[in-house]
DNA sequence: CGATTATCTATTGTAGACAATAGTTCATAG
DNA sequence: CTATGAACTATTGTCTACAATAGATAATCG
Protein backbone atom coordinates (compact mmCIF):
# COMPACT_ATOMS: atom_id res chain seq x y z
CA UNK A 1 0.00 0.00 0.00
CA UNK A 2 2.79 2.54 0.90
CA UNK A 3 4.41 0.99 -2.56
CA UNK A 4 1.52 2.58 -4.40
CA UNK A 5 2.91 6.50 -2.92
CA UNK A 6 6.05 5.46 -5.20
CA UNK A 7 5.59 7.12 -7.85
CA UNK A 8 8.39 7.62 -10.33
CA UNK A 9 8.03 11.27 -11.32
CA UNK A 10 9.74 13.03 -14.80
CA UNK A 11 11.25 16.09 -12.98
CA UNK A 12 10.08 19.18 -14.60
CA UNK A 13 12.69 21.76 -15.42
CA UNK A 14 10.68 23.93 -12.64
CA UNK A 15 11.22 21.26 -10.05
CA UNK A 16 14.61 20.58 -10.92
CA UNK A 17 15.00 24.43 -10.84
CA UNK A 18 13.73 24.96 -7.36
CA UNK A 19 15.76 22.24 -5.91
CA UNK A 20 19.09 23.71 -7.39
CA UNK A 21 18.39 27.25 -7.01
CA UNK A 22 17.27 26.01 -3.53
CA UNK A 23 20.37 24.07 -2.84
CA UNK A 24 22.30 26.73 -3.97
CA UNK A 25 21.11 28.87 -1.67
CA UNK A 26 20.89 26.92 1.63
CA UNK A 27 24.67 26.25 1.10
CA UNK A 28 25.30 30.06 0.68
CA UNK A 29 26.97 29.62 -2.58
CA UNK A 30 24.60 32.98 -3.26
CA UNK A 31 24.48 35.61 -0.95
CA UNK A 32 22.06 37.26 1.35
CA UNK A 33 20.47 39.90 -0.73
CA UNK A 34 22.75 38.85 -3.96
CA UNK A 35 20.76 39.58 -7.10
CA UNK A 36 19.25 36.22 -9.25
CA UNK A 37 19.84 37.68 -12.97
CA UNK A 38 17.97 35.70 -14.66
CA UNK A 39 19.67 35.27 -18.10
CA UNK A 40 22.73 34.28 -15.64
CA UNK A 41 20.99 31.29 -14.35
CA UNK A 42 19.18 30.36 -16.89
CA UNK A 43 22.90 29.86 -18.87
CA UNK A 44 23.94 28.38 -15.52
CA UNK A 45 21.56 25.68 -15.42
CA UNK A 46 20.81 25.11 -18.79
CA UNK A 47 17.09 26.18 -19.17
CA UNK A 48 14.97 28.65 -20.26
CA UNK A 49 13.42 31.59 -18.58
CA UNK A 50 9.65 30.50 -18.26
CA UNK A 51 10.66 27.08 -16.42
CA UNK A 52 13.04 29.10 -14.34
CA UNK A 53 10.54 32.97 -13.64
CA UNK A 54 8.27 29.48 -12.55
CA UNK A 55 10.64 28.20 -9.71
CA UNK A 56 11.26 31.66 -8.56
CA UNK A 57 7.92 32.28 -8.09
CA UNK A 58 7.58 29.13 -5.99
CA UNK A 59 10.95 29.83 -3.86
CA UNK A 60 9.20 33.31 -3.56
CA UNK A 61 6.50 32.15 -1.85
CA UNK A 62 8.55 29.40 -0.02
CA UNK A 63 10.24 32.33 1.33
CA UNK A 64 13.86 32.43 0.40
CA UNK A 65 13.91 34.72 -2.23
CA UNK A 66 11.98 38.40 -2.74
CA UNK A 67 11.05 39.15 -5.84
CA UNK A 68 10.11 43.17 -6.52
CA UNK A 69 8.79 44.78 -9.31
CA UNK A 70 10.34 45.41 -12.39
CA UNK A 71 13.51 44.82 -10.14
CA UNK A 72 14.08 41.18 -9.81
CA UNK A 73 14.85 38.93 -7.33
CA UNK A 74 17.01 38.75 -4.98
CA UNK A 75 17.85 36.04 -2.43
CA UNK A 76 16.26 36.59 1.27
CA UNK A 77 17.54 38.85 3.57
CA UNK A 78 17.40 37.71 7.02
CA UNK A 79 16.41 40.63 9.70
CA UNK A 80 16.56 39.84 13.56
CA UNK A 81 12.65 40.39 13.42
CA UNK A 82 12.56 37.81 10.46
CA UNK A 83 14.64 34.82 12.86
CA UNK A 84 12.48 35.61 15.67
CA UNK A 85 9.37 35.19 13.56
CA UNK A 86 10.61 32.04 12.18
CA UNK A 87 11.68 30.06 15.49
CA UNK A 88 8.16 31.12 16.92
CA UNK A 89 6.08 29.92 14.21
CA UNK A 90 8.32 26.97 14.10
CA UNK A 91 7.41 26.64 17.86
CA UNK A 92 3.89 26.84 17.37
CA UNK A 93 3.60 24.23 14.79
CA UNK A 94 5.60 22.26 16.89
CA UNK A 95 3.37 21.78 19.53
CA UNK A 96 0.43 21.50 16.79
CA UNK A 97 2.15 18.22 15.93
CA UNK A 98 2.77 17.07 19.20
CA UNK A 99 -1.08 17.87 20.04
CA UNK A 100 -1.69 15.94 17.42
CA UNK A 101 0.51 12.84 17.03
CA UNK A 102 1.70 12.48 20.29
CA UNK A 103 -0.37 9.15 21.30
CA UNK A 104 1.48 7.74 18.46
CA UNK A 105 -0.61 5.88 15.88
CA UNK A 106 2.22 5.50 12.99
CA UNK A 107 4.69 3.33 14.46
CA UNK A 108 6.56 3.86 10.69
CA UNK A 109 7.08 7.86 11.40
CA UNK A 110 8.26 6.62 14.66
CA UNK A 111 10.90 4.31 13.46
CA UNK A 112 12.05 7.84 11.26
CA UNK A 113 12.53 9.95 14.33
CA UNK A 114 14.45 7.18 16.38
CA UNK A 115 17.04 6.59 13.11
CA UNK A 116 17.29 10.13 13.39
CA UNK A 117 17.94 10.47 16.95
CA UNK A 118 20.28 7.59 16.41
CA UNK A 119 21.87 9.50 13.70
CA UNK A 120 22.36 11.98 16.15
CA UNK A 121 24.46 10.52 18.81
CA UNK A 122 26.48 9.11 16.24
CA UNK A 123 27.41 12.77 15.39
CA UNK A 124 27.60 13.88 18.43
CA UNK A 125 30.05 11.47 19.41
CA UNK A 126 31.81 12.30 15.64
CA UNK A 127 31.32 16.24 16.96
CA UNK A 128 30.27 16.38 13.75
CA UNK A 129 28.03 19.77 14.17
CA UNK A 130 26.98 20.26 10.18
CA UNK A 131 25.66 16.68 10.31
CA UNK A 132 24.28 16.74 13.76
CA UNK A 133 22.16 19.76 12.48
CA UNK A 134 21.18 17.93 9.76
CA UNK A 135 19.97 14.90 12.30
CA UNK A 136 18.08 17.54 14.30
CA UNK A 137 16.22 18.86 11.53
CA UNK A 138 15.04 15.17 10.26
CA UNK A 139 14.15 14.28 14.05
CA UNK A 140 11.93 16.93 14.01
CA UNK A 141 10.58 16.40 10.88
CA UNK A 142 9.79 13.06 11.69
CA UNK A 143 8.57 14.47 15.19
CA UNK A 144 6.19 16.60 12.89
CA UNK A 145 5.30 14.18 10.61
CA UNK A 146 3.72 11.83 13.54
CA UNK A 147 0.44 14.14 13.29
CA UNK A 148 -0.14 12.67 9.36
CA UNK A 149 -1.00 16.15 8.99
CA UNK A 150 -0.29 17.14 5.45
CA UNK A 151 -0.09 21.24 5.65
CA UNK A 152 1.53 21.31 8.97
CA UNK A 153 4.12 19.04 7.73
CA UNK A 154 4.20 21.67 4.86
CA UNK A 155 4.68 24.71 6.82
CA UNK A 156 7.22 22.96 8.80
CA UNK A 157 8.84 22.61 6.06
CA UNK A 158 9.42 25.87 4.74
CA UNK A 159 9.97 27.31 7.92
CA UNK A 160 12.68 24.61 8.95
CA UNK A 161 14.25 25.68 5.36
CA UNK A 162 14.61 29.07 6.19
CA UNK A 163 16.12 28.58 9.78
CA UNK A 164 18.55 26.68 7.73
CA UNK A 165 19.04 30.20 5.61
CA UNK A 166 19.37 31.11 8.76
CA UNK A 167 22.02 29.08 10.09
CA UNK A 168 23.63 29.27 6.54
CA UNK A 169 24.31 32.76 7.21
CA UNK A 170 25.47 32.45 10.85
CA UNK A 171 22.99 34.37 12.20
CA UNK A 172 21.59 32.07 14.45
CA UNK A 173 23.80 28.76 14.43
CA UNK A 174 26.40 30.51 16.89
CA UNK A 175 24.50 31.03 20.22
CA UNK A 176 22.50 28.10 19.51
CA UNK A 177 24.18 25.01 18.18
CA UNK A 178 27.77 25.65 20.35
CA UNK A 179 26.43 24.56 23.23
CA UNK A 180 27.39 21.03 24.84
CA UNK A 181 26.65 18.43 22.05
CA UNK A 182 25.93 15.56 24.28
CA UNK A 183 23.75 17.67 26.38
CA UNK A 184 21.99 18.87 22.64
CA UNK A 185 21.17 15.36 21.89
CA UNK A 186 20.01 14.80 25.74
CA UNK A 187 16.94 16.79 25.45
CA UNK A 188 16.04 15.20 22.34
CA UNK A 189 16.55 11.81 23.69
CA UNK A 190 14.21 12.79 26.48
CA UNK A 191 11.86 14.52 24.07
CA UNK A 192 11.28 10.70 22.21
CA UNK A 193 10.90 9.69 25.36
CA UNK A 194 7.78 11.06 26.22
CA UNK A 195 6.41 11.06 22.60
CA UNK A 196 6.70 6.83 23.47
CA UNK A 197 5.04 7.42 26.39
CA UNK A 198 2.36 9.06 24.74
CA UNK A 199 1.79 12.08 27.28
CA UNK A 200 1.16 14.88 24.89
CA UNK A 201 1.18 17.40 27.86
CA UNK A 202 4.60 16.51 29.28
CA UNK A 203 6.06 16.62 25.76
CA UNK A 204 4.89 20.00 25.15
CA UNK A 205 6.41 21.08 28.61
CA UNK A 206 9.66 19.47 27.57
CA UNK A 207 9.59 21.00 24.30
CA UNK A 208 8.96 24.98 25.96
CA UNK A 209 12.00 24.11 27.97
CA UNK A 210 13.49 23.28 24.96
CA UNK A 211 13.15 26.37 22.95
CA UNK A 212 13.10 28.83 25.63
CA UNK A 213 17.06 29.12 25.74
CA UNK A 214 17.11 29.89 21.93
CA UNK A 215 14.13 32.28 22.07
CA UNK A 216 15.09 34.54 25.62
CA UNK A 217 17.97 36.32 24.22
CA UNK A 218 16.03 36.78 20.77
CA UNK A 219 12.72 38.12 22.27
CA UNK A 220 15.07 41.44 23.92
CA UNK A 221 16.43 42.07 20.51
CA UNK A 222 12.77 41.89 18.87
CA UNK A 223 11.68 45.38 17.91
CA UNK A 224 14.74 46.56 16.74
CA UNK A 225 14.08 45.39 13.10
CA UNK A 226 17.53 46.41 12.61
CA UNK A 227 19.30 44.23 9.67
CA UNK A 228 21.21 41.97 12.07
CA UNK A 229 24.42 41.99 9.64
CA UNK A 230 25.76 44.40 7.14
CA UNK B 1 5.80 56.19 8.78
CA UNK B 2 2.67 54.53 7.94
CA UNK B 3 2.58 56.55 4.36
CA UNK B 4 5.75 55.32 3.98
CA UNK B 5 4.56 51.83 3.18
CA UNK B 6 1.67 53.49 0.68
CA UNK B 7 3.58 52.22 -2.61
CA UNK B 8 1.46 52.48 -5.99
CA UNK B 9 2.50 49.01 -7.98
CA UNK B 10 2.14 48.70 -11.09
CA UNK B 11 -0.05 45.59 -11.29
CA UNK B 12 1.80 42.69 -13.35
CA UNK B 13 0.26 39.77 -15.28
CA UNK B 14 1.19 37.49 -12.72
CA UNK B 15 -0.74 39.27 -9.75
CA UNK B 16 -3.59 40.34 -11.92
CA UNK B 17 -4.15 36.48 -12.93
CA UNK B 18 -3.55 35.43 -9.36
CA UNK B 19 -5.97 37.59 -8.17
CA UNK B 20 -8.58 36.98 -10.92
CA UNK B 21 -8.18 33.14 -10.41
CA UNK B 22 -8.06 33.20 -6.81
CA UNK B 23 -11.59 35.24 -6.77
CA UNK B 24 -13.21 32.65 -9.44
CA UNK B 25 -12.53 29.67 -7.14
CA UNK B 26 -13.66 31.45 -4.38
CA UNK B 27 -16.76 32.78 -5.76
CA UNK B 28 -17.70 29.29 -6.60
CA UNK B 29 -16.79 29.82 -10.56
CA UNK B 30 -14.93 27.39 -10.87
CA UNK B 31 -16.11 24.39 -9.44
CA UNK B 32 -14.09 21.59 -7.41
CA UNK B 33 -11.62 19.42 -9.31
CA UNK B 34 -12.28 21.20 -12.01
CA UNK B 35 -9.58 21.09 -14.59
CA UNK B 36 -8.07 24.32 -15.54
CA UNK B 37 -7.03 24.24 -19.13
CA UNK B 38 -4.72 27.04 -19.72
CA UNK B 39 -5.35 27.93 -23.43
CA UNK B 40 -8.87 28.81 -21.79
CA UNK B 41 -7.33 30.90 -19.14
CA UNK B 42 -5.59 33.08 -21.08
CA UNK B 43 -8.41 33.48 -23.22
CA UNK B 44 -10.84 34.74 -20.91
CA UNK B 45 -7.99 36.71 -18.73
CA UNK B 46 -5.97 38.39 -22.31
CA UNK B 47 -2.66 37.25 -21.32
CA UNK B 48 -0.61 34.69 -22.80
CA UNK B 49 0.71 31.63 -20.83
CA UNK B 50 4.11 32.50 -19.65
CA UNK B 51 2.19 34.99 -16.78
CA UNK B 52 -0.94 32.52 -16.71
CA UNK B 53 1.87 29.98 -15.57
CA UNK B 54 3.65 31.54 -13.16
CA UNK B 55 0.48 32.34 -11.62
CA UNK B 56 -0.85 29.18 -11.40
CA UNK B 57 2.39 28.19 -8.87
CA UNK B 58 1.40 30.60 -7.35
CA UNK B 59 -1.77 29.46 -6.24
CA UNK B 60 -0.51 25.48 -6.35
CA UNK B 61 2.11 27.06 -3.52
CA UNK B 62 -1.55 28.45 -1.86
CA UNK B 63 -3.27 25.04 -2.01
CA UNK B 64 -6.21 26.11 -4.14
CA UNK B 65 -4.83 24.36 -6.78
CA UNK B 66 -3.53 21.23 -7.45
CA UNK B 67 -0.97 20.59 -10.51
CA UNK B 68 0.35 17.05 -11.69
CA UNK B 69 2.87 16.75 -14.03
CA UNK B 70 1.84 16.69 -17.71
CA UNK B 71 -1.82 16.39 -16.47
CA UNK B 72 -2.16 20.37 -15.79
CA UNK B 73 -4.02 22.08 -12.61
CA UNK B 74 -7.30 21.30 -11.07
CA UNK B 75 -9.16 23.64 -8.13
CA UNK B 76 -8.22 21.71 -5.19
CA UNK B 77 -10.66 19.17 -4.00
CA UNK B 78 -11.27 19.38 -0.05
CA UNK B 79 -11.71 15.95 1.68
CA UNK B 80 -12.58 15.57 5.31
CA UNK B 81 -8.95 15.76 6.19
CA UNK B 82 -8.36 18.70 4.69
CA UNK B 83 -10.89 20.53 6.50
CA UNK B 84 -9.98 18.81 9.70
CA UNK B 85 -6.00 20.43 8.78
CA UNK B 86 -7.15 23.32 8.57
CA UNK B 87 -9.23 23.80 10.99
CA UNK B 88 -6.54 22.85 13.26
CA UNK B 89 -3.69 24.69 11.77
CA UNK B 90 -5.95 27.58 12.08
CA UNK B 91 -6.63 27.37 15.59
CA UNK B 92 -2.56 26.91 16.32
CA UNK B 93 -1.69 30.06 14.26
CA UNK B 94 -4.22 31.98 16.24
CA UNK B 95 -3.07 30.98 19.64
CA UNK B 96 0.51 31.88 18.48
CA UNK B 97 -0.84 35.55 17.48
CA UNK B 98 -2.49 35.81 20.82
CA UNK B 99 0.84 35.08 22.59
CA UNK B 100 2.88 37.20 20.94
CA UNK B 101 -0.21 39.58 20.21
CA UNK B 102 -1.76 40.33 23.55
CA UNK B 103 -0.71 42.58 25.97
CA UNK B 104 -1.62 44.98 22.80
CA UNK B 105 1.29 47.06 21.74
CA UNK B 106 -0.37 48.27 17.96
CA UNK B 107 -2.99 50.42 18.77
CA UNK B 108 -4.41 51.28 14.92
CA UNK B 109 -4.56 47.38 14.49
CA UNK B 110 -6.76 47.07 17.58
CA UNK B 111 -8.82 49.62 15.80
CA UNK B 112 -9.08 47.50 12.78
CA UNK B 113 -10.51 44.69 15.26
CA UNK B 114 -12.85 46.41 16.98
CA UNK B 115 -14.39 47.88 13.23
CA UNK B 116 -15.07 44.20 12.50
CA UNK B 117 -16.48 43.33 14.93
CA UNK B 118 -18.67 46.19 15.06
CA UNK B 119 -19.42 44.80 11.43
CA UNK B 120 -19.94 41.96 12.55
CA UNK B 121 -23.06 43.02 14.92
CA UNK B 122 -24.41 44.94 12.27
CA UNK B 123 -24.10 42.21 9.40
CA UNK B 124 -25.73 39.62 12.69
CA UNK B 125 -28.55 42.43 13.20
CA UNK B 126 -29.22 42.40 9.56
CA UNK B 127 -28.80 38.44 9.02
CA UNK B 128 -26.71 39.05 6.68
CA UNK B 129 -24.71 35.63 6.66
CA UNK B 130 -22.73 36.08 3.99
CA UNK B 131 -21.18 39.43 4.85
CA UNK B 132 -20.97 38.13 8.59
CA UNK B 133 -18.45 35.48 7.16
CA UNK B 134 -16.42 38.08 6.07
CA UNK B 135 -16.58 40.53 8.80
CA UNK B 136 -15.64 37.60 10.71
CA UNK B 137 -12.83 36.97 9.08
CA UNK B 138 -11.01 40.44 9.13
CA UNK B 139 -11.77 40.18 12.87
CA UNK B 140 -9.83 37.28 12.78
CA UNK B 141 -7.37 38.88 10.24
CA UNK B 142 -6.86 41.69 12.78
CA UNK B 143 -6.45 39.23 15.92
CA UNK B 144 -3.56 37.83 14.03
CA UNK B 145 -2.60 41.20 13.07
CA UNK B 146 -2.00 42.04 16.34
CA UNK B 147 1.33 40.59 17.35
CA UNK B 148 3.32 42.37 13.91
CA UNK B 149 4.61 38.92 12.64
CA UNK B 150 4.67 38.89 8.59
CA UNK B 151 4.79 35.16 8.19
CA UNK B 152 2.56 34.58 10.90
CA UNK B 153 0.24 37.08 9.19
CA UNK B 154 0.65 35.11 5.60
CA UNK B 155 0.70 31.81 6.75
CA UNK B 156 -3.02 32.66 8.56
CA UNK B 157 -4.11 34.37 5.45
CA UNK B 158 -3.61 31.29 3.20
CA UNK B 159 -4.83 28.68 5.86
CA UNK B 160 -8.46 31.87 5.99
CA UNK B 161 -8.39 30.97 2.79
CA UNK B 162 -8.50 27.36 1.92
CA UNK B 163 -10.88 27.84 4.86
CA UNK B 164 -13.32 30.34 2.45
CA UNK B 165 -12.69 27.37 0.09
CA UNK B 166 -14.44 24.97 2.32
CA UNK B 167 -17.53 27.54 2.51
CA UNK B 168 -17.75 27.86 -0.73
CA UNK B 169 -17.67 24.17 -1.16
CA UNK B 170 -20.60 23.87 1.55
CA UNK B 171 -18.39 21.69 3.70
CA UNK B 172 -18.25 23.57 6.74
CA UNK B 173 -20.68 26.30 6.45
CA UNK B 174 -23.72 24.58 7.41
CA UNK B 175 -22.33 22.92 10.60
CA UNK B 176 -20.49 26.35 11.80
CA UNK B 177 -22.46 29.14 10.96
CA UNK B 178 -26.37 28.01 10.98
CA UNK B 179 -26.29 28.03 14.56
CA UNK B 180 -27.36 31.74 16.68
CA UNK B 181 -26.01 34.19 15.03
CA UNK B 182 -25.81 36.84 17.94
CA UNK B 183 -24.26 34.24 19.81
CA UNK B 184 -21.60 33.85 17.96
CA UNK B 185 -21.04 37.84 17.61
CA UNK B 186 -21.40 37.64 20.90
CA UNK B 187 -18.19 35.27 21.37
CA UNK B 188 -16.13 37.02 19.29
CA UNK B 189 -16.94 40.61 21.70
CA UNK B 190 -15.41 38.37 24.58
CA UNK B 191 -13.03 37.22 22.77
CA UNK B 192 -12.48 41.44 21.66
CA UNK B 193 -12.63 42.21 25.21
CA UNK B 194 -10.32 40.02 26.70
CA UNK B 195 -7.87 40.59 23.99
CA UNK B 196 -8.06 44.75 25.52
CA UNK B 197 -7.91 43.24 28.94
CA UNK B 198 -4.07 41.98 28.23
CA UNK B 199 -4.36 38.51 29.55
CA UNK B 200 -3.34 35.80 26.97
CA UNK B 201 -3.94 33.13 28.71
CA UNK B 202 -8.12 33.92 29.04
CA UNK B 203 -7.59 34.74 25.48
CA UNK B 204 -6.84 30.94 24.62
CA UNK B 205 -8.79 29.84 26.83
CA UNK B 206 -12.06 31.70 25.79
CA UNK B 207 -10.25 30.84 21.87
CA UNK B 208 -10.20 26.90 22.92
CA UNK B 209 -13.91 27.07 23.71
CA UNK B 210 -14.44 29.22 20.74
CA UNK B 211 -13.10 26.39 18.35
CA UNK B 212 -14.05 23.46 20.58
CA UNK B 213 -17.50 23.09 19.08
CA UNK B 214 -16.53 23.06 15.22
CA UNK B 215 -13.45 20.65 15.90
CA UNK B 216 -15.05 18.18 18.17
CA UNK B 217 -17.30 16.03 15.75
CA UNK B 218 -14.47 16.53 13.27
CA UNK B 219 -11.81 15.07 15.21
CA UNK B 220 -14.55 12.06 14.91
CA UNK B 221 -14.09 12.15 11.33
CA UNK B 222 -10.82 12.10 10.77
CA UNK B 223 -8.98 9.09 9.61
CA UNK B 224 -11.69 8.08 6.83
CA UNK B 225 -9.95 10.72 4.07
CA UNK B 226 -12.53 10.14 1.71
CA UNK B 227 -13.94 12.77 -0.35
CA UNK B 228 -16.56 14.76 1.45
CA UNK B 229 -18.76 15.16 -1.68
CA UNK B 230 -19.03 13.52 -5.22
C1' DC C 1 -19.46 -8.60 -30.14
C1' DG C 2 -15.73 -7.35 -26.90
C1' DA C 3 -10.98 -6.31 -26.09
C1' DT C 4 -6.71 -4.43 -27.58
C1' DT C 5 -3.78 -1.49 -30.04
C1' DA C 6 -2.54 2.29 -33.02
C1' DT C 7 -3.36 6.83 -34.39
C1' DC C 8 -4.86 11.29 -33.41
C1' DT C 9 -6.01 15.38 -30.96
C1' DA C 10 -6.02 18.33 -27.14
C1' DT C 11 -3.06 20.16 -23.70
C1' DT C 12 1.08 20.94 -21.20
C1' DG C 13 6.31 21.82 -21.23
C1' DT C 14 9.85 24.56 -23.20
C1' DA C 15 12.28 27.76 -26.11
C1' DG C 16 13.56 32.04 -28.25
C1' DA C 17 12.39 36.76 -29.45
C1' DC C 18 10.38 41.30 -28.71
C1' DA C 19 8.78 45.24 -25.70
C1' DA C 20 9.11 48.05 -21.68
C1' DT C 21 11.35 49.84 -17.69
C1' DA C 22 14.75 50.91 -14.06
C1' DG C 23 19.40 51.91 -12.98
C1' DT C 24 23.70 54.00 -14.83
C1' DT C 25 26.76 56.87 -17.01
C1' DC C 26 28.07 60.79 -19.27
C1' DA C 27 27.51 65.40 -20.74
C1' DT C 28 26.20 70.00 -19.81
C1' DA C 29 24.81 73.95 -17.26
C1' DG C 30 24.84 76.59 -13.08
C1' DC D 1 33.02 71.48 -8.80
C1' DT D 2 28.41 69.91 -8.15
C1' DA D 3 23.87 68.99 -9.57
C1' DT D 4 20.58 68.00 -13.06
C1' DG D 5 19.06 65.89 -17.13
C1' DA D 6 19.23 62.81 -21.13
C1' DA D 7 20.70 58.83 -23.56
C1' DC D 8 22.09 54.20 -22.96
C1' DT D 9 22.39 49.55 -21.25
C1' DA D 10 21.15 45.77 -18.62
C1' DT D 11 17.28 43.28 -17.03
C1' DT D 12 12.61 42.09 -16.41
C1' DG D 13 7.81 41.42 -18.40
C1' DT D 14 5.31 39.42 -22.06
C1' DC D 15 4.16 37.06 -26.36
C1' DT D 16 4.19 33.64 -30.19
C1' DA D 17 5.73 29.35 -31.72
C1' DC D 18 7.44 24.65 -31.38
C1' DA D 19 8.08 19.98 -29.02
C1' DA D 20 6.44 16.31 -26.19
C1' DT D 21 3.04 13.74 -23.81
C1' DA D 22 -1.36 11.87 -22.05
C1' DG D 23 -6.03 10.82 -22.88
C1' DA D 24 -9.52 9.68 -26.43
C1' DT D 25 -11.25 7.62 -30.46
C1' DA D 26 -11.57 4.42 -33.86
C1' DA D 27 -10.21 0.39 -36.25
C1' DT D 28 -8.83 -4.32 -36.25
C1' DC D 29 -8.32 -8.90 -34.47
C1' DG D 30 -9.76 -12.62 -31.57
Amino acid sequence: MSAMTEQLRSPSLVQLAVDAIRRMILAGELAEGERLIEDRLTEQLGISRPPLREALRILEQEGLIVTRPRRGSTVATLTDQDVFEILTLRTALERLAIELGVPVQDQGRFKDAQEALTEMERCADAEDRGSLVQAGHRFHSALVALAGHRRLIEAYASVQQQLLLCMARNLYAREHYYEDLHEHVARHRKLLDLVEAGDPDAVLAELAVHGERSFSERQSTVGSRSASNS
